[in-house]
DNA sequence: CTAATATATTTTGCATGCAAAATATATTTT
DNA sequence: AAAATATATTTTGCATGCAAAATATATTAG
């Protein structure tokens, strides 16, 4: 090998690429029974916490792609489990609240983060929230 | 909020999620020099490092989805960068090799790596390495 | 040796992630 | 106030990631 910083093996992106598809596998399962995918999962654990946000609001607290946002709302919205109305305000907004079934699932998905951490025994809480303030160094890098 | 372990802001999998968008993000204005997307560049690297493998052996060191990877190497065929030629012995498997182009890349290629690093100065090189062990601790329990 | 099974790869259908262009509405400039 | 500019969202086209089905070839069982 020419060029040892471009092994594979010495790539930092390589990891977090392998770790973020893989994680995002492991929650298939759980979330199949909710009928969730990974980034409608997302969306809802932004508006268990704060409702009634603008998507624009919703886009920076997920780092969704806006462009794909706007065809999750509008599945999130068939499956009823949230609306989007118009901001009276400002009419270029849009506010996206929670309806009762999207309330609902929230007993629901309440289970969902231990199920996934008995996934990963190789790591424990300590090295979690090592990983976790690594990993906020890096983002705070990006945009 | 009623369940602490359903914040945006406790979840793992999210810090990972955008890690990954994001550094593949940094990553773009190089590779388009190259005329390579993020994972064209990962199998670039994975034959720089051993030519002449078979596309399962690629598709366990990439770690690229199988249905993904047939269209990679046609667009990476079409790029003359590679080539796939069938296996003599086992005429199932397929063996992908480099071209002249995709060789001589190779050097284009050098400087990614530490152009890449420059864009993530909030995290030093030791905690780069303490990243990667956790990411490898992580990825142990994957599949 | 033939049927059943296993392995390697491709194809298909769906859901993003992304950049760039298009829309709609607000705000600012002149 | 009309024009220029800025903001919010959607649309479009392309490239994966993924699961499941389809193909092709090998290997194994009977």
């Amino acid at each position: 090998m020419k060029y040892p910083q471009l092994k594979l093996d010495n790539q930092l992106c390589h990891r977090l690429y392998m770790a973020s598809n893989g994680i995002a596998r492991a929650y298939r399962d759980s979330l199949n029974q909710l009928d969730l995918t990974y980034p409608q999962y997302v969306v809802m654990m932004a508006l268990w916490e704060k409702d009634q946000i603008s998507i624009a609001e919703l886009l920076e607290k997920t780092a969704i792609d806006g462009g794909a946002m706007t065809q999750i709302l509008k599945k999130m919205s068939d499956k009823a489990l949230l609306s989007i109305a118009k901001d009276s305000q400002d009419k270029r907004k849009r506010l996206v609240q929670l309806e009762a079934k999207g309330k609902a699932m929230q007993d629901q998905a309440a289970d969902i983060p231990s199920q996934i951490r008995c996934r990963f025994p190789s790591i424990n809480e300590q090295q979690a929230l090592q990983l976790i303030e690594l990993l906020d160094l890096v983002n705070s890098d990006l945009d």
